[in-house]
DNA sequence: TCAATTTTTCAAACCGCTTTGGATAGGCGC
DNA sequence: GCGCCTATCCAAAGCGGTTTGAAAAATTGA
């Protein structure tokens, strides 16, 4: 069926030692050699076995991710899967293989430690990193080579690491919204205990108080980030005895909810009431055109993903202590959904 | 560091044979040996490598994913999200690992064969699979276990698959909506190079006939699934001469680009306009409740991913020539966005 | 021309596990 | 006490590659 390295170093009369070092571009083979053998390993159709050669190397060629399932509501983030195919566009490239699990978070430990003591790969991409994870110094101990997608508030040693700058797009957003005149403007976010989240809340705390503007209660909601929490929130803030003028919401799905809920109560967006959202680009929720549906803090999580894992690749083959860390902004683009404040 | 089968051995005073045995449960090992293997084996926390293991068997103890992009969207279908989520599930449970590739359609048979021949993989699940899908002679011509989530028409030599009654549902669907007294129902499609949307649309199809109602090409619309598809759609199709009085749309998203083109020409779900939708049941797409906002054709995808993982697996373990396959029947729930035809 | 290099190739060990084909020892019946 | 089983254990040969240490061939220099 598939050819050996024996095979074809027997079909041409050579050792199986030379036709591995012709393949691999070792400078101690003959030229023409080199040749004769890379025809041959073309014509017979040779592909080395990944396994084969892991095990000889010690490399796993193989990247790790674990996608954590959150137990309490079984919901798989969204961006993921944008998230992997940048991720594994850039494995492709590279020769490496993407193994992926999928583990209830309270198991999410054991599946590293695992993953690990079975060498079953050469590094470890860390998803929805929580406020002070406990992946990070695990993974540390573990002394595998590793890069969290996001942050983890109140750690602090040194680990690699690539986030957009979410406290500063909320921080952005609202002031832009401040801006335009609004100051009651609500926070629609997502989990706070996800780092993400936290850091998007305090940039919008601190814009608030920089423009002046009490923070209150009211205005501030965490929850797993669907359309139908967006609507209710929607629809119960303004509600309130003194409504917003503005939202802030923390995904497309939200803003979607909101948007509904403001159709509901007779609102126009941009006119009556405003909302900007984070846009992580997701393929099949386009916020594109000439003008945007919703203004956005925008950055692209397929572009976070093919950066991610080149610079975990960069760990695993170029192993370093100075971690690897990187900082996307994210583009606030202006859209139709916001506007001045109704006086 | 690890420990290996070697080392375990030695320190126990037994030969590796032995201990292979004794942790694989042959019963040619004296129980207390047994015993004593496996207390030593959990106290220096031995784990067996992967890699080592399936040189050894020839097995890979891994499954293939290969993720799609469509080159000229550059979209990930959201379901794969949701769908591996289930599937991993199985995987964990049995010992095997996923390992996945995102790859453009152009590419896709390449990654297969390579698969193959590198002996990544014990077996290969295929998604997406397009009408007269080449990657199912491939396959077989390959000679690896697959499994199909979904099936392509117009092959016929036997495969296995699992998919759910698209053309029932949309038939039973479409029905609900004549029984209603509709007459002018609306296909907001996926693109049907696709064969689940090729189905759907033949279960419409044969429903209109069924009622006796002419099939209307202004009706019927494909496109790839997203928000601003479904407005666009609702929007354009209202402005007929002859609008429609109801929507069929395949799938959440869709449908909320439709309510939206509703609540913006002011028709009110389930009284002005009907819609029914397809609901995968995405974790972070809930439509649920007592009476949940759309009338849908509901199948959890994630549901599918465990059980196509189960019959995968099944697959590869106990290889036979007669094809798996599983039909899952969507359920038809009643919600908020149906009612009699307005007359 | 011949020793000294340099280039090119190879045999064998190894990576960590499984598995085949014994070997050893204890238990059995007679 | 002896032959024959059966229960246990082990040495060694792979699986398909890489890599070390050495040998053979080609080249160089004087």
């Amino acid at each position: 069926m598939s050819v050996t390295l024996k095979q074809l170093a027997a079909s041409l009369g050579l050792s199986p030692t030379t036709v591995s070092r012709a393949l691999n571009g070792f400078p101690e083979v003959n030229a023409a050699t080199r040749a004769r053998v890379r025809e041959a390993a073309e014509r017979l159709n040779y592909h080395p076995k990944p396994r084969a050669k892991s095990l000889a190397t010690g490399r796993a060629q193989a990247i790790g991710h674990v996608i954590p399932l959150s137990t309490s509501h079984e919901i798989v983030n969204p961006i993921f899967a944008d998230f992997i195919a940048g991720a594994g566009e850039i494995y492709g490239q590279s020769g490496y293989e993407m193994i992926l699990r999928v583990v209830a978070d309270a198991e999410e430990e054991r599946a590293y430690s695992d993953l690990v003591a079975r060498r079953a790969v050469d590094g470890v991409m860390v998803h929805g990193p929580r406020i002070r994870d406990a992946r990070v110094p695990l993974l540390d101990s573990l002394g595998i080579p590793f890069l969290v997608h996001g942050r983890t508030s109140e750690i602090t040693s040194p680990y690699s690491w690539l986030d957009i700058n979410n406290k500063r797009a909320f921080q952005r957003a609202t002031q832009f919204l401040s801006d335009l005149g609004h100051r009651r403007i609500a926070l629609v976010n997502g989990l706070e205990d996800m780092d993400f989240a936290a850091r998007r809340r305090r940039g919008y705390l601190e814009a608030l108080e920089t423009a002046h503007i009490p923070p209150d209660p009211a205005l501030m909601r965490q929850a797993e980030m669907t359309e139908p929490y967006g609507y209710r929130a929607g629809l119960e803030m303004m509600r309130l005895p003194q409504p917003p003028t503005a939202f802030l919401a923390s995904s497309m799905i939200v803003a979607y909810g909101l948007r509904r809920a403001m159709s509901d109560l007779g609102l126009k967006l941009g006119r009556d009431i405003s909302i900007v959202t984070h846009d992580d680009e997701l393929s099949y929720l386009p916020n594109d055109g000439d003008i945007p549906m919703f203004t956005a803090t925008r950055s692209s999580v397929r572009e976070a993903g093919r950066r991610a894992a080149r610079m975990l690749l960069q760990l695993v083959t170029q192993p370093t202590d100075a971690p690897l860390t990187e900082m996307m902004e994210a583009a606030l683009v202006l859209g139709a959904s916001t506007g001045p404040a109704p006086k």
